[in-house]
Order: structure tokens, then C-alpha cells, then sequence
DNA sequence: TGCAAATGCGCAATCGATTGCATTTTTATT
DNA sequence: AATAAAAATGCAATCGATTGCGCATTTGCA
């Protein structure tokens, strides 16, 4: 029929050159047992010589499954989210899954356009940080409530009981600052980010934790809240030191602002780490360059869009009706910024 | 029919809702001016309460048109790369296009088995920045053949016509020389990629061509070529260093080995810029925030992505049958690491 | 040789949306 | 009121692969 067209080949038109029917030629390149094994090796010869491709989407459709999985970061282009979507390609490929990729720009008008973009295309399921900026979280309970399997990493929705990949934000923060009063550091900031998310919800409260099991006297004009870009580091800094009692040293809620926050000083002809301890979160590959190099909290990027991809597969494959948080451990760094009992 | 199940609504749920056809359906929620006002209004207000999304995966087979675009990169878990993804999300998202995401890991095996993969989901177009390690490009061809939009960005294949967007790595390469040479640097080494790749290629004779026409001959043992990879910056500088004659300023393949070679030099106590000058290639971010901050070639990989975005959606949309290669301007960004003459 | 049990394969419906063409309904015109 | 013209909607095939069920052919065993 459509045997010389510009078209690709289907399973028909093998069908019609063997003179069988598709549903045989279906079963074969499927490798169905029903089929001898004589018939399948023709109708393989005769797929290979005119370059058949099974067409992705029609099986699709018919089996109402994409074999497709979305991931939706806030940016596709920082470091700690792009080693995630590296994890998720990695464990994902080697499935047979295909990644579609979003990023929301932390907006939550964004983001629910791409949510439901994800559904309509069908996806098996969706892997998601969600934006700074999202309140209301209706789209993503359309997951839930259709059984799409909806995993979160970092930053989760308590409120969706669904499964989450988290790193222990509370103890990662809890440690830096033990960090810091072990390194004689009396009064100790903290740059938090907005406090709508959990990770930096809880990361203050683990920098407060801390400073209360070594009895020490909270001041809550020690915290500065922002978003926590690179402009933010430096008059959130610059408000800090102009306090009657400035603090010396300081927990930044990544290491972008940690990062302000040491020009800022270095160039002040503040000696770090002598006079002022500086640490970040997240291990960015700047802060191991630069000088002095930053301490930080490494957060094993890579390895939680393995697991995320992991677990949304076994859902997929096995729809098991548990969820489970899986909380990867975070590893405090020391580095030149926050060292001086060497 | 199966109103009640635990199924998607259709199409047809609403038809039989309101007793008309599916077709009408179909035209009302594509706003085709056939249907009249009243009933699309009617048909929007049931789809609206059954909670109705289209099927994408349908409505893709029925167009044999995916709304898909498909990228490949050696590395997502890389600044320039998951810039330029980041840049295509961005332009895709906006004209309604998906991106699905693979990375090679510079292996040309899987790089075959993805663009494979692509084909049979039948993306629109393909945007790719090949494997190291590619020396044969038939599964490229493959998309040529059919007719498959196929733009490559910064690693191209000469032999294959198509779109392309690249920088202008000799450029580039030349004016990094130059500019070195117009720092009094006298003999100046390089580090060089592999030379299959055009990218590596051009920056080499880039070097060269700077060499030649400031009438400093050209020394071949000056040049080390590598994968240029972290691990691969200590040894060869450490071999240059051990030459008879060695180099007093070095133009790096790119920011990751710049950034060792600096490490080197400085553990060594060698004082950059003033013994010896460097620069890299790609501004990394970590580059600006060392010390010394390394001098570099601007890569817009945002913009590259952008572009290339733009470009596969016109080739999608127009079929219009003529290729280019744009080649993006580079920036050479003076940084203190061969910045002597202040 | 006879008949049941395997084995191999085909028919036709299905997944959900789209669309050329036909049909029905409405509107306009004389 | 009659008829042409225009507008609105429906029918049925289609995209390509999958699969339950049934039919035909082969094999096995007494």
C-alpha cells in the first residue's frame, strides 16, 4: 500500500512482503513464544532490510504506558540540580526509560504549567524538586490521586504523602554549626532561605538545635531570610556586621551566598578563618577553588537522582502502595573558611 | 461505557455526556471555527468538570508529530552543557515542545543506542553535541535520511550537512594567544583536546595561527594533547615544566585543566601572572572565583541552547530546506591569572 | 490409523484523537 | 413559501502496535 511512500515501514508493511498477518509480525519482534522460531528469524531478516523502527507511540498508546519518566527542577543549569537529572538519566536510560526535562525558573505558575503538560504527555511518573515560590499544590496532588507515582527529592511537600529523597538538612545544619563552636567561634549567624521549604526550614532549626545544646543564647537578630541568590550574600552580610555585636562566623544557607559573604570579608581585610569562620551547603565545585576554600555540606547530588529514579521505577513496575522518605547522608566538608585549629 | 472507571475521561465521555459526536468534541476543544460558540462552551464546561486532559500520546500518533525534542550531550552533570539544555528548555517550553534529555558519557556506544532510542520515539528534532569517543556517525545519517530536523551545537560533524551552532573556537583560541603574547609571554605551551573533535581542532590552530603571525615559531613539543580532564592538567604541565626549555605561560583546552595547572604552578610557588600566565577555555564558574580568578573564553551556552532551540522548532515548523552554521561570537574575559602589564 | 492435545497463526477490536467527506440544520434570498 | 446557500455536526477511517479469542495445522500417543 504505502510500501514505496516517504513513510516509515510498520509492521504491515512486513506483514504484506511475508504475506502474514501484523499480529504475527508483532508477536515475533516481541519475541512471543507463540511464534516458531522460523517465522521470527524471517520476519527479523525482513525488519532489518527495510529498516524497521517500532514506532514508540502507537505501542504507547496501546499500552497506556509512555515509558517515559519528567523531572522538574527549579534550573536546569546548577550544578546540584543538573547532577540530579545526571542520576535520573543514568538509572533511567539503563531501564528503558526516556527523560523529559522541565525547569520551573522557581516559579510556580511555571510549574504547574509543566505538571500538567508532564500528565497530559502521559509520563509513567514524575520526579520533582518543587519552586521556591510554590504555595498551592493541587497539580501535583493530581498525581496522587491518579496514581502516578510522584517522587520528591530535596525540596518535598510534607502535606503529599507520596515518596520523598532527601538529604538530613536538620543534621547537616546541626553539624556545621557544632563545626563551628568546636572551632571556638562564639556567636554564629545564619543565612536561611525561605522558610516555606522544608530543606531550609530545616536547616535553621538544626543551626538552632545546635547552638541550644551547647547552651547558647539564641538571637534571632542573628538570622537574615532571603532567597539566597549571590546578591543576596552581600547586604545580608554588610546588616550583620553592622550590629552592635556582630556575630564571627556565620552558617549560609548555600554556598552561593557563602561565597558573597567571603569577598565581601576577604576584601574587608577580614582574615578568614582567623578573625571570622565562614560555611556553606551544597558542595558547589567553586567552593573547593576558591581561596580560602569554602567548608561545606556536601549533598550527593548524582547519587539521589539515582535512587529517585530507582524508586520510581520499582513504583512504576510493581505499583506498591508504600512511600517511603529516604534520607541520604550529608557529609560535612572542612575546608580553609572555617579551620583554624589546625 | 466506562464512565465510572478508574480510566481517563476522553473525547468520547463528553460526547456521550452530551449526546454529539466525538468529532465535535475534538474540533470544539481545538477551537475550530466549525463548531459554534454555544456548543463549544457546552463541551469546555463538561471537560472541565470530568476533569478532561487530552492524550497526548493519542493525539501525537494521529499527527505522527511528537511534540518532542530530543538532546543528547556528553554531560548533563557540566556548566556549558546544562547551560545550552537549559537554554533549549526555555524555547522549547515556551513554543510547546518537550525536552527529553540523554548524555553519552562520551561513549559512542550508548550515544548510537539514544539517537536510536529518539528515532523510535519519533522526536521532531534532534539537538546534539557528540560523543569524544564518536568516530562514526551512520545513526546521525539515519535522521539526515528521513528528513529529521537535526542541529549539532559545539561539537559538529563536518561531514554531515545540517545546522550547526558553534562558537568560534579558532577566534576564540587566536585572541587567548594573542592576547598572552601581548602580555610579553614569550613561549607559550597548550594543552590540547582531541583532535576529532573541530572544537579542540580549531583551538589548536587558532594557537598556531597566533604564533605564526607574531613570528614565534612554533614548537610542537609545547603541545600536550588529552582528554582534558582534571587528572589530566598535573601531568602535562608537569611534563612542559621538565622540558629543557620550558613554557612561561600555558592557553588551556579548557577552565578544568586551566584550574589545575594553576594549583600546580602555585603549590610550586610559581607566581601568576607575573612567571607565568594562563588562561582557560569555556568560563567555567569557578573561574572567576579563584585566585588568581582565570582568564577565559565566554562560551553563551544559554544563548547556544536558545539558538538552537529556535532554529530545529523553525526547521520543525517550515521544512525549509536550507542549513546554517551561526557561529555565536566568543568573549575573552581578562582575568588576573595572565594579567601582568596592569 | 484415529483422535486429542499442542502448536502456530489470523481476525478484529482496541488505545484516544483527528479529519475528509457527507449529512443535517439553520439562515438568507427572492 | 420555496429554494439556495451557509453553517453546524456526524460518520467512519486513520495513525501503528497490541492482544483475546478462535481457527487451522501439526504432533503425539494408543
Amino acid at each position: 500500500m504505502n510500501r514505496n511512500k516517504n513513510t516509515e515501514p510498520t509492521i504491515h508493511d512486513i506483514a504484506r512482503e511475508l504475506e502474514i498477518s501484523a499480529s504475527t509480525v508483532s508477536r515475533a519482534l516481541n519475541n512471543n513464544p507463540r511464534i516458531s522460531l522460523k517465522t521470527k528469524e524471517k520476519i527479523k531478516a525482513v525488519a532489518d532490510r527495510l529498516g524497521y523502527r517500532p514506532n514508540t507511540l502507537a505501542s504507547n498508546l496501546r499500552n497506556k504506558k509512555s515509558n517515559t519518566i519528567g523531572i522538574v527542577v527549579p534550573l536546569i543549569n546548577r550544578h546540584f540540580f543538573s547532577s540530579v537529572i545526571s542520576g535520573v538519566e543514568d538509572i533511567a536510560f539503563k531501564a528503558g526509560y526516556n527523560v523529559v526535562i522541565s525547569q520551573s525558573n522557581d516559579l510556580a505558575a511555571k510549574e504547574i504549567s509543566i505538571v500538567q503538560s508532564m500528565f497530559s504527555n502521559r509520563v509513567d511518573g514524575l520526579i520533582i524538586s518543587i519552586a521556591m515560590q510554590t504555595s498551592n499544590f493541587d497539580h501535583l496532588k493530581l498525581f496522587r490521586k491518579k496514581q502516578i507515582p510522584l517522587v520528591f527529592f530535596d525540596r518535598a511537600v510534607p502535606e503529599i504523602d507520596t515518596d520523598k529523597i532527601v538529604v538530613d538538612d536538620f543534621d547537616g545544619a546541626f553539624r556545621v554549626t557544632q563545626h563551628l563552636i568546636d572551632q571556638g567561634y562564639k556567636r554564629i549567624a545564619h543565612l536561611a532561605g525561605p522558610q516555606n521549604l522544608t530543606t531550609y526550614f530545616d536547616r535553621k532549626n538544626g543551626y538552632i538545635e545546635a547552638l541550644r545544646k551547647n547552651n547558647i543564647t539564641f538571637d534571632e537578630s542573628l538570622i537574615n531570610v532571603s532567597t539566597l541568590t549571590s546578591e543576596d550574600g552581600v547586604p545580608a552580610i554588610e546588616k550583620l556586621m553592622a550590629l552592635h555585636n556582630p556575630p564571627e562566623a556565620i552558617f549560609c544557607g548555600n554556598d552561593t551566598t557563602a561565597l558573597s559573604v567571603m569577598i565581601y570579608l576577604r576584601d574587608k581585610g577580614i582574615r578568614i578563618p582567623e578573625d571570622f569562620g565562614i560555611v556553606g551547603f551544597s558542595n558547589e565545585p567553586f567552593s573547593k577553588v576558591v581561596s580560602p576554600a569554602i567548608s561545606t555540606i556536601l549533598q550527593p547530588g548524582f547519587a539521589m537522582g539515582q535512587k529517585a529514579a530507582e524508586l520510581i521505577i520499582s513504583k512504576i513496575e510493581n505499583k506498591d502502595r508504600t512511600y517511603q522518605t529516604i534520607t541520604l547522608p550529608t557529609e560535612l566538608i572542612i575546608r580553609d573558611s572555617s579551620n583554624r585549629k589546625k
